[in-house]
DNA sequence: TTGCAAACTTACTAATTAGTAAGTAGGTTT
DNA sequence: AAACCTACTTACTAATTAGTAAGTTTGCAA
């Protein structure tokens, strides 16, 4: 028989779960229920939810690293859009990111899992933020304000692009995101 | 003795904590336990609980209807200005808008709610877009797109901005803030 | 072949959840 | 003063929740 790999299906389950109803939202039993397990096999690979939820994070921080190295060697305006498109694919499979789907649970969840949450929304800025001087150095995007400002009205822009398209459909975003391009002088 | 006015402190409590924890993250309990009533006076002001989430997005579809005649005598600088402020206090107040706490447990929750607040998402993008046509056809706001997209980039820019700023600081805030203005020509 | 550990299941528990039925106190109407 | 209504309380229930303790199976190593 297959190794079925029930840890990374649970863990797998549990951030769609997160990112399309919220943390609070979801129970172990429809975890196990889904994967067609027993809820105690859900408990005996994550002991607690908060210990599911944190792990969520942290696999989510990983994820970014190795977004981060693969495109480190592309130019900036793909690093850009590649970027861009993971959110694109949230906003296809009507799913928010995580930055915004633990941020509106903010006061309901674990100390712990906002904690670790507040590193990876610095990780992802920051990295934006560095993308934007650079491009800004070279002549490559155009704005008038700090590249940390830059970065927080994109951030937003697509953290919130994802979340009110579910609200108005799927044309606001791809209209969105025309329109980040437009304020970056990177349209042709 | 006087009238308490039960039935106003429920929702005014209930989209504090919605927009604080999310709908799924507070339970009648917490409700009357704060207000100092029974579990089952809850329920006789609000049945259900979707009834209850009915009525705090249908309280803020009046409440933006309010402010739409309130600010509609102010110069369009000045009604942007409101606008922008409301978002202000949420930040300060740690709060999130009803847009986002909807949006993000968006399948997590009765569809009737999530139907009515389409309603209220059209309403607030309706009138920026109006805003913003007409500022830049005054050549008071300067922007190279649509002004539905520019509607649709502001919103977002400040609904994910009062949940990034849970995770990053109200600094962020207000800078952003800076950021659109700049963006929008409106700066000093 | 025996021993052992990883990955479960079976069978629970205690707490919390939304929701209800029946009663009651106090003011208003008739 | 009798009837009635509003705004509750008392006292529940059934379902769901996260979590646990004590087995069981299966593959692998000694």
């Amino acid at each position: 028989m297959k190794r079925p790999d029930t840890r990374q299906q649970i863990l797998d389950l549990a951030e769609n779960l997160i990112r399309s109803k919220g943390y609070n939202s979801f129970s172990y039993h429809e975890i196990s229920h889904t994967l067609g397990v027993k809820n105690a096999a859900v408990h005996y690979h994550f002991p607690t939810k908060e210990v599911l939820g944190l792990e969520v994070i942290r696999s989510a921080i990983q994820r970014f690293k190795d977004f981060k190295e693969e495109t480190a060697s592309l130019s900036l305006e793909e690093q850009l859009d590649a970027f861009i498109q993971t959110y694109s694919i949230n906003s296809e499979n009507d799913k928010v990111c995580l930055v915004g789907a633990i941020s509106v649970e903010f006061y309901g969840l674990p100390e712990n899992m906002t904690n670790v949450m507040k590193g990876l929304t610095r990780l992802i800025h920051d990295w934006a933020t560095n993308l934007l001087a650079i491009g800004k150095a070279e002549g490559m995007f155009t704005f008038d304000m700090k590249p940390e400002t830059k970065a927080t009205m994109i951030i937003t822009n697509l953290a919130a692009g994802v979340q009110i398209a579910r609200l108005m459909g799927n044309e606001t975003f791809s209209d969105l995101i025309k329109g980040i391009k437009i304020d970056l002088g990177v349209n042709q």
